[in-house]
DNA sequence: GTGTAATATATTGTAAATCAATGTATTATA
DNA sequence: TATAATACATTGATTTACAATATATTACAC
């Protein structure tokens, strides 16, 4: 329970939005998606993400199809539904109003607080 | 696994930044903090709220002290130790690098897409 | 005073999900 | 033929939020 736990616990929150969020930019294989992540500073592991994406498969949000690869075993691609494209705008919303929310959360006296101490009504 | 299912993990992950916040800009005894969270549309049950409080506390990010209420059973106020706001101050840029992270990968195409089938490099 | 309601802190059992560590399979290459 | 690289997938352990419930204190009606 230290503060890394607590930054991992941010991260992971976000983590099946933006998932979706890549899908719905392109098709992409797993691979593609741990790289893309990374980039964003948003590690995930295969073990974390083909559970995952079956979930996100059962759920109707997404569909796949193989493809050769020219080095190496036959990929999965994957794609979005049309309920996957509306359960992303949802998602959407809800990150635009999150953040928002947790912005004016935090900047409400934040940053020059120097008296902690007075009692709230 | 339904959609709302994946916005309550998305307000999981910030919640004890959120906490943390909340006490920081003032002592607050466990009602206050689930009425701001309640204000923000972030809901905590005290359920929940408890044991996080303790594991805040034993891991030395937060103090709290006994306050006789006028109305009811004595209070458990809660502040900040200097840990603790060092704590926050790191969550705080966690925080605004993930935001700033997360709109980026939703904003790259989001919104124009309808050409979803073009492989990736 | 006694009983009920309101307030407040706290614990227990369950379910969900991430991670680390592997396992299995396919293709290319030495 | 053996090894390395790539890729999909599962298992067991740990964490943690939640629902339900427990315990205790105070106020107030009667």
């Amino acid at each position: 329970m230290d503060i890394q736990n607590t930054q991992s616990q941010m991260r992971k929150g976000v983590l099946e939005f933006c998932i979706l969020s890549i899908i719905q930019q392109g098709e992409v294989y797993p691979s593609d998606i741990v790289e893309k992540m990374k980039l964003a500073n948003l590690h995930i592991l295969e073990g974390t993400l083909y559970p995952l994406l079956t979930r996100l498969k059962n759920a109707g949000l997404l569909n796949y199809r193989w493809v050769e690869s020219i080095s190496g075993p036959p990929r999965k691609y994957f794609v979005m539904t049309e309920e996957g494209k509306a359960a992303f705008g949802v998602l959407l919303q809800t990150w635009k109003e999150m953040a928002t929310a947790v912005d004016q959360l935090t900047q409400e006296k934040t940053n020059t607080v120097e008296n902690s101490n007075q009692a709230v009504s």
